[in-house]
DNA sequence: CGCCCGCTTGAGACTCCTCAATCTTGGTGG
DNA sequence: CCACCAAGATTGAGGAGTCTCAAGCGGGCG
């Protein structure tokens, strides 16, 4: 578990933060002095509402959140499922406003980076302001990856594509690839792949009828990772360019 | 037109290219030596591709693009059509590497940022790196609020969408909100919309058969303004979570 | 203990995709 | 100059995939 005790609560330096979005700094201690705060929530707790003014980006520490946007017609959209490691609030930089939800879906523990402070530790350390610039820019080939997903593949497809990339999330947090939770409800999940709940329930017992997975609830077990992978390629539409 | 002639070629100071992205350093001048190189391409003709080492944003002055991606099975998904404002290349700087290709659908001249430069001048000017990060954050903004088009909405809401979008560009831009031209091919704004260039075709056709838009190949006329964002909000699943 | 919520499964309907033919337009070469 | 061809766009018919509506089942929380 990143961060240390004081104050009797968890606080991290920014080693210990760019260390957990995977971009270690290397020239550890040098800005040891700076801590961030963190902070814990319990599970459906919110963490940011759309329209709160933006002040602080969040990096996870421990847990699974949900964000997600609600556009003038109503309709929900979810955006992501943040874990370890993972930037949360960027969309808030652009209006000073947050665009998104977010909640969490477990017990979750998350450091708190106020960003007028970051910018201004950025301006001291180049390679400080990169790992910045490069998580934040993480975020958009994260979202840009989903947009080819949701656009491209069928529905089971998205289903297949969305538990390799949940796999390969627990595996480089050190967990089981092949074992693991979904921490998200099948409507969270079909919002987020762009079908509805029974498609995602569908998918789900098909791929475990052909032995593919087990599921239990929310419990995963993949069987066959080639087979998985072969599913998640399936295409809906289009197709190559001709060049 | 943005950008004074030196050298045979456009070339832009940080002042014109923070007005250029909408967000004015008000500081004119300061940094006025410093100057940007622009570049300019033919129609169809290649500016960036997948794979590439990243070592510049690009800034659109004039003309229309288009940025796309092919997945590891060859599925291409066109993620956006950048015109005059627009930053281009965000994705490049996570990985160092592109992982999206840009086209100029029109004759086009862009400004090249070279990253490095940028962050060393940003680390000078704390309102420069703050346009920066705003400037980045408003593409990842853009990136969600695409994906609750394409994930919430109908076909024919998709397109009208779309429609209204580029209006409100075309507006901001000091363009006809109702006159304006689609400078790309159904099937690349069917891969954008998720859906195939025959249902493109249909929607716009449908919508003039209405009379909401006259539609002229590429040419577009916005009739009945009211009557197109109607139909903009038409959802297809998603509704509004319970609370 | 009971109830609500989440999940599964089925049947029917509808949207959108697929395949195909036609038309226009712009570019190329005889 | 015109025939020819390729590429883009439109339109139609049929079918596949996914949504909608509905019922039933379990489990966790009050």
């Amino acid at each position: 578990m990143t961060g240390t005790q004081r104050n009797g609560g968890l606080w991290s330096d920014i080693d210990a933060v760019c260390e957990l979005l995977g971009m270690p700094l290397g020239e550890a201690g040098r800005y040891g002095r700076v801590l961030f705060q963190h902070r814990s929530y319990r599970a459906r707790q919110r963490i940011c509402s759309a329209g709160e003014k933006f002040e602080s980006l969040l990096v996870v520490n421990a847990g699974f959140l949900r964000t997600s946007q609600v556009d003038e017609s109503g309709n929900e959209q979810v955006l992501g499922f943040p874990m370890r490691g993972d930037l949360v609030g960027v969309e808030g930089i652009c209006a000073q406003t947050h665009h998104a939800d977010t909640v969490a879906l477990t017990a979750c523990d998350v450091v708190i980076l106020p960003f007028a402070q970051l910018r201004s530790l950025g301006h001291e350390c180049a390679d400080l302001s990169q790992v910045i610039y490069r998580a934040i820019s993480r975020e958009l080939v994260h979202e840009q990856s989903a947009l080819g997903v949701i656009g491209t593949l069928t529905a089971e497809a998205r289903v297949a594509h969305f538990l390799q990339e949940l796999s390969g999330r627990y595996a480089a947090l050190g967990y089981s690839p092949r074992r693991f939770m979904l921490h998200m409800t099948r409507r969270d999940l079909g919002s987020y792949l762009g079908v509805t709940l029974e498609t995602v329930s569908r998918a789900l017992s098909t791929m475990a009828e052909a032995g593919i997975i087990d599921v239990q609830k929310r419990a995963i077990i993949i069987n066959d990772v080639a087979a998985l992978a072969a599913i998640s390629r399936h295409a809906n539409r289009a197709k190559m360019r001709a060049n």
